[in-house]
DNA sequence: CCTACCGATCGGTAGG
DNA sequence: CCTACCGATCGGTAGG
């Protein structure tokens, strides 16, 4: 009775009524599953099976597993984008604009928590040609803060930044890093998290 | 002439002459692959080429793929808890106990980079029960950060740690994100980085 | 350390 | 979206 090779889990059918699945659930899914488990460690069986569908069903929604990767991460990285852009696009001090860059980046990572972890942690795993896109949307993004940081370098709000890629790049590993620690059940809000982050790099400890 | 299945690559046999490996061998090229493709990314097959043998002859050496990831795990993880062990016990002011973790972590790091780069970015693929052993490893490691961050703030030396479970998790973030960009060849050397580190940490950047 | 495999699983396709 | 597959590759073993 059953099927020579290949045991896949059947979709339940009867009790629960489900509606098709669109695309768009299909990369949500693929999100939450590359965040949790890694590219590599997702099947589309495995993905499949989250939604109720067997994995060869994917493909009339999807082109391939990469693709569905590297949707993903656009997803994530254009909310980066589009914060960086807002930030230099509004202006300010440089305080101001390092305090927006960081409270909007704690957004996007406590929002889109899937995405967020997929664009930061699965994006080596793109093939060659769409990781250069990625790479220069990396690129662009970390330029933002250290434009800011050059910036109030050199207007003297900022005492001490020596070496503003440096500066930017530990700023950005805080701020990164919260895609493997934070949960929404966790002790600490969004905003409590990103005042934290921020009296640290404005402060230090001592 | 050619095997039914599985075109594998031969080790090159002839001109060059390549004494037997060692476990040590294998482990060590582990640690490379694992830190390089990632644990799901890497094949007995691919680790086996590495070595210049081939996949199945790997098991004379090792019980299997996750006792190996587990070993290379097992070696980041020591120098680390060394490390914290070493600094507690030598005590000094909060302020020169946190520079030498700091500084005792980017050498372990740019030193051991294969191997922390495993221990701290593919332990979540190790099976329950030794990820139990991993999770009371960093715990404990994070521990020592957070008594030196707390006994700095009741001595008042350090006068802007409000919350010593979230400034160590921060510090962290800075440290552990070295194993993502600390290249060799890079710009800055370790006590560069760390001295980097240690100014805004203790001072911010204003 | 290789030869010669094993059963399971992989990403993916043809056809309905 | 399923049925029924495909060839490739996976981790791993028996025997030498």
């Amino acid at each position: 009775m059953r099927p020579q090779r290949g045991e896949e889990v059947r979709p339940q059918r009867g009790e629960e009524v489900t509606s098709p699945k669109t695309r768009e659930d299909v990369v949500r899914a693929a999100g939450r599953l590359f965040a949790e488990r890694g590219y590599h460690g997702t099947s589309m069986r495995d993905l499949g099976q989250e939604l109720g569908l067997l994995g060869s069903s994917l493909y009339s929604h999807i082109e391939g597993k990469d693709q569905l990767l590297l949707e993903v991460i656009r997803r994530g990285g254009a909310m980066f984008a589009a914060l960086a852009e807002e930030v230099v696009a509004t202006g300010g001090t440089a305080a101001e604009q390092l305090r927006r860059l960081v409270v909007g980046h704690v957004a996007i990572i406590t929002e889109f928590l899937d995405e967020s972890a997929t664009f930061l942690e699965e994006g080596r795993f793109l093939p060659a040609e769409p990781r250069a896109e990625l790479v220069e949307l990396r690129d662009a993004y970390e330029d933002a803060y250290r434009a800011v940081l050059t910036t109030g370098a050199r207007s003297h709000e900022f005492h001490n930044v020596d070496d503003p890629a440096l500066t930017s790049t530990l700023i950005l590993s805080m701020l990164n890093a919260l895609v493997r620690w934070y949960r929404p059940s966790g002790r600490l809000s969004p905003e409590e998290i990103a005042d934290g982050i921020l009296a640290l790099v404005m402060e230090g400890v001592s």
